[in-house]
Order: structure tokens, then sequence, then C-alpha cells
DNA sequence: CATCCTCATGGAAACGATTCCATCATGATT
DNA sequence: AATCATGATGGAATCGTTTCCATGAGGATG
């Protein structure tokens, strides 16, 4: 039993314990300025004898930053994001800096909460997957915050680095395949905030002669049922069409169970391809042919990007690749 | 082009500009203490003008404590643990509590550095899904951490609450299914750790009268390659076996891939039961019987417990459900 | 031997908040 | 009218670091 919650040892109590002054104690142990060995010596000995560990809030403090990086992610139960943290985490915890995370469910005003609290805690570098536009990142700028985007860009802010996938080549890669097993009505699951990806695939269909009709672009919102809501409502009312690209997992998640529902067969009545490979892909039936994006690289690269902060850095485009499994046939 | 990096303004800038002292402005802003209504009107509408936001350092360091929660998980990338840190983010965000996270991989080694690393950001309050045993916590004890494990408690450490799921009811509930479907040889395939488990299993058995062959019981560590391993080698050697027993959502998808590969089919050839419900289950081919666990429940408990962490509080136990889809069937 | 340069060292001033305490005004009580 | 209680207020101390600056010792150079 502990009589009471004993004081923290501080700098001071190493200094006193190797009878020096605390501003050594900090130069041996920052490693910064000079030093005899022999007080270094005692100095690391005394640290090492009171388990020494300073504080990151007074260090903070003086020097006006906290270390660590800011995370923004949509939904961390995306399969998609999740990998994305994990690729910036990794990076993060091999140089020692904490990541503090918050999820954003894609909703700007949530966002902009999470912003104002990282600058409030002087959180100095972030790495966003943007839901706002622009201006709701106003503040971070305005208080120096070194920030890196990925995923998608924002509008506006082309300064600023991002890390992102290339949309344009992995949706011509994908529409090219659909078309050479001959399929014409083809159409686009998207999420609101890809309109990258709708125009690529706009742009792909139209540079193979296809017909490009607006009501096959349909665009949900994050979440499930919104996604759900969606798919059913394109394979329902649109009979006519023979394949289907979804712009996420969360899409294609969505695209296999109303295909189920509506009796729909993948892939003798409709194609589907989608973006993001994730681990059940080779789990569904039928597997899942997609456009795999590197997402882990992804977050590592932006974490790399965000700590050297430094030189001017340029954004980063990452490739696609398509993995052809059993989803897709030629058309019926 | 912004001329240099401006000063953030600071409670002593509110202060001149509605021209009290800074005690006054801390008092007004924080609502403790008292101030006539004129000078608080003055004080809000200075702070507004200035877009002032306290700096957490400034407070922290006073108060000698970081807000906010730390989460440890061994992966991220695991949709249990995901949804699991969903929780803790949905509950924390609502409190208005940063949370720092980090990945252990399962490894004690780095468990321990994780945790040397919040006590270093004095944060007070730690969620940790723990890998290593009872004396890796000691320097979190010892620096006064408020913890709460999370799905598994450590042994040794009683004393600290812990929101688990009842795994003997989940695992008798499992295996009453598969003896009333007639099987009698059931392979358990449980993650290191997962030792609790493992006893309800040869309890829940010998509770049937069912024999329980101890090389059944195959033990993997936490990765994908390890799982699969483990998998492939209980059906590629023991033919005898009419059903798995997945005690989680990795080891659920490696049996799924290595009957694929082995060419034993679910469920004519084995049964299949998973613990953890993932949004892929429904998506896999058969569609996989569940033992479902609340996860983002689970962390969301687990926020409120480690936020509440005042009066003497108890764990939590949640409840399982076992969800029949078509990965079972009678004994061939 | 005088001067200068370098290095080791510690005191003290930041950093930006909270909070204790003293002061002062005002109104209530004796 | 004298005393007291109450509430508003600001100065200053504090939290634990880092870092600027002054000091002094000692060796090298003239």
């Amino acid at each position: 039993m502990r009589m009471s919650e004993q004081r923290r040892t501080t700098i001071k109590d190493v200094a006193e314990a190797a009878d020096v002054g605390v501003a050594t104690v900090s130069r041996v142990l920052s490693g910064t300025g000079s030093a005899s060995p022999a007080t270094r010596e005692r100095v690391l000995a005394a640290a090492a004898r009171l388990d020494y560990r300073p504080s990151a809030l007074g260090r903070n403090l003086r020097r006006r930053r906290t270390g660590g990086i800011g995370l923004l992610i949509p939904d961390i139960t995306d399969s998609f994001y999740a990998r994305l943290a994990d690729g910036v985490l990794a990076c993060a915890q091999s140089a020692g800096e904490p990541v503090m995370i918050g999820t954003t469910g894609d909703d700007p005003e949530r966002e902009a909460e999470l912003i104002g609290s990282l600058i409030e805690e002087s959180v100095e570098r972030v790495i966003a997957v943007p839901s706002g536009d622009g201006e709701m990142w106003g503040p971070a700028f305005r208080a120096g915050l070194g920030v890196v985007f990925a995923e998608r860009p924002v509008r506006g802010r082309e300064d600023v680095p991002a890390v992102v996938t290339d949309d344009r080549s992995g949706v011509r890669t994908a529409v090219e395949y659909l078309a050479a097993l001959g399929h014409r009505r083809v159409a686009f699951l998207a999420r609101h905030g890809q309109e990258q990806r709708v125009r690529a695939f706009r742009e792909a269909m139209g540079a193979l002669g296809l017909p490009v009709d607006e009501e096959l672009i349909v665009r949900a919102r994050a979440t499930r049922d919104s996604a759900y809501a969606a798919a059913a409502g394109l394979l329902h009312h649109r009979s006519d069409l023979t394949a289907v690209l979804a712009g996420g997992n969360l899409l294609g998640e969505a695209a296999v169970l109303a295909a189920r529902e509506l009796d729909v067969r993948v892939p003798r009545d409709v194609s589907l391809i989608m973006f993001d490979d994730v681990p059940w892909a080779e789990l569904c039936w039928p597997p899942l042919t997609v456009i795999a994006q590197p997402a882990q690289d992804m977050g590592y690269r932006a974490a790399e990007l965000v700590l050297r902060q430094g030189r001017r850095t340029r954004g980063v485009v990452l490739p696609t690749e398509l993995i052809v499994r059993g989803s897709c046939g030629p058309r019926r």
C-alpha cells in the first residue's frame, strides 16, 4: 500500500543527486552542448538510478510545440483507412513519435472540431483524409501546422502535399478490362468526394467510345446503409447494365449484398469490379476482381512526408494494380 | 505569402485586450471562480475577437497531467480491434478527449516501450489490449496511470478493471451447437493468449462428454501467416476432424482459405464456426456461422470506465451471440 | 607574463496556463 | 458609525523543461 501519490522525479532531483545544475543535466541528457566526461557520467548514473524520464509536458511547453502526429480519417472501421492508419503508425512509431487519432465520419464539421483540438494540443503535424473543403483548413494553416493529405487532395489547396493513388490509371484499367469483356453499359458506384474518379470514369469511357450515362453514376455517403441503398437502387432500376465498378470496398460490399438480395448473379448477370483489395475479396463468392491500392504504403509515405516537412515537398502518386479474380465475365 | 511565423495568441493578449488581469480571464473562460457580468462580457468578447484558444500545453503543465487517453491494441488492421478502437474514439470524442493510439503487434517489448512513451507524455488514462504479463505493467501503475484492460485481462492484475466478452458462455454455445449437429471431433484454432477460451473449450467439451484431444487444439500468433499455417496444418494432418472452432476472425479467415486450398468443403466436409462477427462473414461462401462479440461496445465501455475512474470500478463482461449462417452442417 | 580563446558550468528567464492569496470596494449587520 | 462578510480582481508563484548568458578555469599564443 503506497502512502500517497508520490511526486514524479524531475530534472531537479537528478541535478541534486548528481550535484550539478539543472542546465547541465538537460545538456547531458539531450546530447546538446558540452559537458566533461566525468560529469556526464555522474548525471547519467543519477538519472538511471532515479529512473528519470523527462516530462514531455515541460519540454513541449518550452519548445512551444508538441511532437507527434495528428491523424484524421473518416472511419477506422473501413479496412482501407485502417490499413492507412497502420502505415502511419508504423512510420511514426519507428520515429518515436506519438500519434493522436480522430475519426471524422466524413463530416466537415467534426473535422473542423478535431482540427481545433489538435491546434489546442499544439500538435504541429497532421495527416488527414480531408472531408471539408479548402476553407475548413484555414485555421490549421494559420496556426502553422504541417499538413499532408492522404487518399484525396483538397480543391483549392494544391500547395499542400498529398499522397494519393493514381485514380485515372486505376479507373482506366478497370474500364478497359470491362470493355475488353464486351461490356458497354457499366455503372459507377461512387462515394461523395470521389469526383476525381468520376471524371476519370467519364474520360475512360469516352476514350473507348462507350456511352456515358450520367444515371449510371450514383453516389453514396460513407456508410454501409447509404452504400447499400445506392447499390440496391442501381441494380433494381437498371436491369440493362452489365457491369458495375465500385469506388471503394464499402461500395463493393454493398454491391455484393444487394446483388444477392435481388438475385442478380455475379458474374453471370453483372460483372463487378471494386476499388481496393481487402482480405475478404478472396473469401467472397465469387472472389472479387479488384483494383488494389497500397493503403498501408500510402500511410507510411504520408508519415514520412509530414515528418520530413522541411524542404519543399511535393505530393506522391501511388500506382494501382488490377487483380483478376472471379467477379467479371463476358457480357451476357 | 505570410510575413513570418506569427505568435500564438495567449491568455495575456486576451487580458490586455479586455483590460483585465490574466487570472480573471482564466476564471471566466474556465467557468470557475467569480466575475462580474460586465467583465465576463468583456473577456468573452475579447477572446472571441482574438480567436483565442487556450494552449493545452500550459494547462497540462500546470495541472501536471495530460487529458486524453492512450489506446494500445495489437493490430489496427484486424477488424475486431478496429471496431474496438472505434468504440473508444466514439466515447472519447464525445467527451472531448484526445486519443493517442499505438499498436503493439502483440509484442510485450513494443508494449513496454509504448507504455513508457505514454508516461513521458503524462497521459494518465490508458485502455489496453495487453500483450505482456503483470510486471510489464508495473511502471504504469507506479506512475499512477488509470488503466482499463480490454478483450483480455492480465494474470496477476485482477484488481485492474477489464472489459471482456463472456468467453465461457461463447465457447460453450459454439460447442453445444456443434455437438447438437453430431460433431464429436472438433478442433480449436486459438491465438496465443486465448488460454481463457482454451480452458472454456476443454470444459465445454468435457461437459458434453466429448473427447478432448489436445492435438486438436492448435495455437497461432496474431498474424495472417501464422494463422494460415496453423489452419492448414490442422486440416491437412487431421482428416478425422469434422468441425473447427476458430478463436478469432484472422483464424477464421485462415481456415476458409486453407480449406479451399486443400479442397476441403465447408460445411460438407468440415463445419466451421468463428469467434467474432465481421462484415465479410456474410459475404464469404458459405456465409460463416459466428459467435458475435460486441467489439465496438467493448471499446465504448472501456472508455467510459477509464474516464469515470474515480469510484472503485469493477470490470464488465459482455455477452456473445450465436449467429447461424451457413458454415455448419450435420456430421458427415 | 599578459592576453585571448575555449570549454564546462550554473543561475535565471522564458513557455502559457491555473490558482493561491492579498487587496479593495460594497453592502449588511451590530 | 464601526465592523464584518462577500464578491471581484490582479499580482505572483508554480508546473518541468530548454536555452541564453555570465562566470571562471585553464591552456595556448603573443
